[in-house]
RNA sequence: GGCCCCGUCGUCUAGCGGCUAGGACGCGACCCUUUCAAGGUUGAGGUGCGGGUUCGAUUCCCGCCGGGGUCACCA
């Protein structure tokens, strides 16, 4: 049997899901799929400053929620009987923390081989070596200290080590050229030379990236590495430690020596990067740059007056002033719902927030750096994974449309049959809207009747809902809305609410229809059979206080009688 | 700056020596309309520049220009 096809999606868990990751975690989901292979995910948690069990919990389950499942890697229960990882090869662990000891032995086994050596520079020591570099204005290149020699075991320096001398462990590089083969890209070249003895073990004992990828690629039996273009100039140094590495008889005991087998290179495909429509790149810096910008439009120049509580004056000021500063998720959402803003959404949970369905993010991202060809443009998971493939992956860089993002998401949204539309928006409302998940069965379908047609999200959908939401006596109408549609030419519009009062007061039953029939042969017997506008208007106006609302007779009948009657007598004074 | 990658409408892209250079989003116009959307019809809009190769270049080669990535004890 041949070895299977084997992607893996890497991330480390240091914020949340970015949504450039969730395209390379499609692709290689897509591509695993479509091979029959299987798709992995690992958790690249080598930085310990900066990783967090919660933070790969959310990403696990960000993955989970755009449909992304993978077969090997951590558990996560995702309820109904699907626990994803359940089936996985026994590769693990899947947390590259609790693999110290393999990445261990197989630095023993490179000291061995003359292919690492202990470094003893410090930290300070190097920035003065890179200062000096950029002052000759030339590109620092850690030096091979004279005494190591390429395949020469380095005993003098691991005794050190030996002795507790803090070092990081370095890698010898070849001084031969190494040649990258890329799906995509094609051969790229890097003269010898070019990559210095980079640091394969850290001070305090964690691989670096370079290493546990490489390891864990060989071990796990990866096959197909997918990710984004700025790994392109990381993949010689990956080459080169494939090619000295061979497999130990025993992953984590080096003593008990190599079976010879050297490491695979797996298949590299290099994706293009995906940018801001200005074409900066998409951080989640973004969203604070955007919150401060509109506070700043909006003249606010303390917090007092931005009077979002948790932010102090010392702590707006600190904000204000540097770019770099991020304020937390829920402070921002203060911010921003506070300037009237929508934070740009950068992160997989920040476009669940805001209302799009996962399948249509998929599609979207899809087409960010790929191309099923021809004109096909919409198509599901499915299609995915049974057209995936490597020849189509684009080489040049994309900026995310969300403009185009948002049409995709209307169509589908507006498209789906409305009970499926309201499962899902009720889903929606449970985690972001909770007033709206907990309306009563008919009025939440009678509320999807009216809102599906004309929502372009499901946080534009639950928007649309506020004039239901909102308390009779608290509902203000806008000035201007007022003048227009009711006081205007003496008080039509008055006069067409205080008529339409009394023929909603007569009608039988508060249906829809009932209603649709009484203000269409009020129309009738004012001459206004084609212009229902002019009767709607102000309805509308006195019902929910704007311009804008869903049909007529569905925002009455969603307020029902009372309320609605109550609404416009109170309209009329 | 060194090294590396890239270059079709504003944006995402199709094209893989011969096409009126196609589609989608956006934009304009018109239609529909009970507000706002959505929808329908329709229009404008592109091969970065210069050399080659070829009967013929969007397509192949070179140079230029432009854009991007990367130069950590982060991944």
């Amino acid at each position: 049997m041949s070895s299977p096809i084997v992607t893996r999606f890497a991330p480390s868990p240091t914020g949340h899901l970015h949504i450039g990751g969730a395209r390379t975690a499609l692709f290689c989901w897509a591509f695993a799929k479509r091979h029959g292979g299987r798709f992995m995910i690992r958790i690249e948690d080598t930085d310990q400053a900066r990783s967090s069990e919660a933070s790969a919990r959310g990403i696990l389950s960000d993955l989970a929620w755009l449909g992304i499942h993978w077969n090997d890697g951590p558990r996560l229960d995702l309820g109904g009987g699907v626990v994803l990882g359940e089936q996985s090869r026994a590769v693990g662990p899947y947390f590259q923390a609790q693999r110290r000891d393999i990445y261990d032995a197989y630095i023993e086994h490179l000291f061995a081989m003359g292919r690492a050596y202990p470094a003893f520079e410090t930290n300070e020591e190097l920035e003065a070596l890179r200062k000096a570099a950029a002052a000759k204005k030339q590109t620092f290149k850690y030096p091979r200290p004279a005494d190591v020699k390429f395949g020469e075991a380095p005993a003098a320096r691991i005794a050190r080590a030996k002795a507790g001398e803090p070092h990081v462990v370095r890698f010898v590089m070849p001084d031969t050229p190494v040649i990258v083969t890329d799906e995509v890209l094609g051969e790229v070249k890097y003269a010898a030379g070019e990559v210095d003895d980079f640091v394969i073990r850290k001070a305090d004992g964690f691989p670096t990236y370079h290493f546990a990828v490489v390891i864990d690629d060989e071990l796990m039996g990866v096959t197909h590495i997918m990710r984004g273009q700025e790994h392109l100039n990381n993949t010689p140094r990956h080459v080169a430690l494939q090619q000295a590495l061979t497999r130990l008889k025993d992953d984590r005991d080096a003593t008990k020596g190599s079976t010879g087998a050297r490491f695979r290179t797996p298949l590299y495909a290099h994706m293009p990067l995906i940018f801001n429509m200005d074409g900066s790149k998409m951080s989640k810096r973004d969203k604070d740059k955007a919150a401060r910008e509109a506070v700043k439009k909006a003249g606010i120049k303390d917090a007092a007056t931005l009077g979002v509580s948790a932010i102090s004056d010392g702590q707006f000021n600190d904000w204000m002033g540097d770019p770099t500063r991020q304020l937390p998720g829920e402070v921002l959402g203060q911010v921003a719902r506070r300037v009237k803003i929508n934070l740009p959404e950068i992160e997989v949970e920040d476009f669940k927030k805001a209302g799009y369905l996962p399948e249509v993010i998929n599609n979207f991202l899809s087409l960010l750096g790929w191309s099923p060809g021809g004109d096909v443009e919409k198509f599901d998971m499915a299609f995915l994974a049974s057209h995936f493939d490597l020849a189509r992956i684009g080489k040049t860089n994309a900026r995310f449309d969300r403009v185009k993002l948002l049409a995709f998401n209307t169509d589908a949204v507006t498209t789906m049959p409305v009970e499926r539309f309201a499962d899902r928006f009720r889903a929606w409302c449970a985690d972001y809207a909770a007033p709206l998940a907990a309306l009563p069965g008919p009025l939440f379908t009678m509320l999807c009747t009216a809102v599906q047609p004309r929502c372009k999200t499901f946080k534009d959908a639950a928007d649309q809902a506020a004039f239901l939401l909102v308390d009779d006596a608290a509902l203000t109408l806008d000035p201007k809305s007022v003048e227009k549609h009711l006081r205007a030419d003496n008080g039509a519009g008055l006069g067409v609410v205080r008529e339409v009062v009394a023929a909603l007061k007569a009608l039988p039953s508060f249906e829809p229809a009932t209603i649709h029939a009484a203000i269409e042969a009020f129309a009738a017997s004012k001459g206004l059979a084609g212009q229902l506008g002019k009767i709607a208007q102000p309805l509308r106006v006195a019902l929910t206080g704007g311009t804008v609302s869903p049909p007529i007779d569905l925002t009455i009948a969603l307020l029902g009688r009372e309320r609605a009657l109550g609404r416009l007598e109170r309209a009329l004074g």
